[in-house]
DNA sequence: GCCAGCTCCTTTCGAACGTAAGCATATTCT
DNA sequence: AGAATATGCTTACGTTCGAAAGGAGCTGGC
């Protein structure tokens, strides 16, 4: 990820939508230039150009949320697609860095199969031959595009993984991880009972927060893979709660 | 539907790939006057636009295939509307007519629920608050964005709505309406068992063709709503066969 | 040290784009 | 019927776009 591009995602995750030209002044480049760049992120799904302007995927989007702390989700996903060997099969919730890691096994790995409640992943690896995927069904949600609901459940109950990838909105000590919606935290539980390890991929500023409600994964093998931001404290809360820790 | 929209479908479905000042010359009018018409078909995500060309959306995609012979399927979606009330549920399967049909609903609709096993189908109808969508897992089709698969009847088991409606790729006489595609036809004949009735949209184009997989719906009380091009011939085979037909 | 090869950036230019203002033909209102 | 309004198209203009060609800076080999 070059350093640039860093820094255009962090301006447009403050601004949202900006002219080209003001862009390309700002950092001291090119219009040409600027321009390569965005068409690039674009193409990643992080941004939307129009004539003149680039601005942010809507945050409502996972595609948007990507572009919030990119370079670490990224590492992480990267991190993640290690456990993961050709031939395997495993489950992946909706999170932005799990999205990341089905987009990075579509482009490292062979004959991977991904089930997930997500039709954003479904989609954001629609062009790898390498992945196939397996769509768990479910009331869709518009905004996020993610199948929630009981049918979850009944299609979780169909395989069984020895993994699960989920996203997470916030740790709470004594607690455990939190998520902001009700419904995505239930379809997390209802593919947890079908696989025999958690690994939850976070970036480490989410340890500050607490989602509205508690993710309980009671009796799971839970661990997770953060960037090398995270605090002594909130490691130590971790690995007191018997959560294996991971740096990307 | 304007009429020279049309052309330019017409156009677009035979050469792909168009310039777009070269259109407008053919067509007689200013490069401003074609670039708003090609604006208004990228929004119906008929074409694809790029700088200085029109080309028509991946034929894979459902997007693709809608852009041939528009106006019957526009025709054949909104009768078809005309079946579910406010408030309504109803299945649709993938094809083209069918995710017009969704997209008919969304905007004159009020409270209508699709489940459905296409996520192309439940991505088109995302911005509208008055269709909510229940997506039926299974195997995600890469090109096709269909879930097909033993889940997908597992899944429709947990429904019964009164009507399901499907495309066709083709109809023989004395053995039915066919699909292309086998996984399809599988995954069509697992919702049909949890609907009262079928309801094929399809344009009448199709009766002239056969697809290789036959859909064998025997039970199911069957009509069909296509347009005004269909010939007595055909027409008498759907009736013998005890198809009740609908002239959109 | 220094040259070849590579990557990345800039300058340049004609073509394409979005917007606004103007004109002509329908449509509606009184 | 005649004026007011609406619709659809064109012309015109300043801006942005994509592609090609040239230059600066880095890297590796001798």
């Amino acid at each position: 990820m070059a350093k640039r591009d860093s820094i255009i995602l962090h301006i447009l995750t403050t601004e949202k939508k900006v002219e080209v030209a003001g862009l390309a002044e700002r950092l001291g480049v090119s219009t040409v230039t600027m321009r390569k760049d965005l068409d690039a992120l674009q193409a990643k799904g992080l941004i939307v150009r129009e004539h003149g302007f680039a601005m942010l995927a809507n945050p409502n989007d996972v595609g948007g949320r990507l572009a919030y702390h990119y370079d670490e989700k990224l590492l992480i996903a990267r991190r993640a697609a290690e456990l993961v060997p050709d031939g395997g099969t495993v489950m992946v919730e909706s999170g932005s860095c799990c999205a990341l890691l089905a987009r990075v096994l579509a482009d490292t790995k062979q004959n991977v199969t991904v089930i997930t409640n997500s039709a954003f992943i479904a989609n954001y690896v629609r062009d790898s031959a390498s992945v196939s995927c397996t769509l768990l069904g479910g009331t869709y949600q518009h905004d996020s595009q993610v199948m929630v609901g009981p049918l979850v459940h009944t299609c979780a109950q169909e395989f069984y993984v020895d993994r699960l990838f989920i996203g997470a909105d916030g740790w709470i000590d004594g607690v455990g991880f939190t998520n902001a919606d009700q419904m995505r935290a239930d379809a997390v539980r209802s593919m947890a009972a079908s696989a025999s390890e958690v690994v939850v991929l976070t970036e480490s500023e989410k340890f500050g927060q607490r989602g509205a409600v508690p993710m309980r994964l009671p009796g799971k093998r839970v661990s997770v893979i953060t960037d090398e931001n995270v605090s002594d404290e909130w490691r130590q809360s971790l690995e007191r709660s018997g959560v294996t820790v991971t740096i990307a």
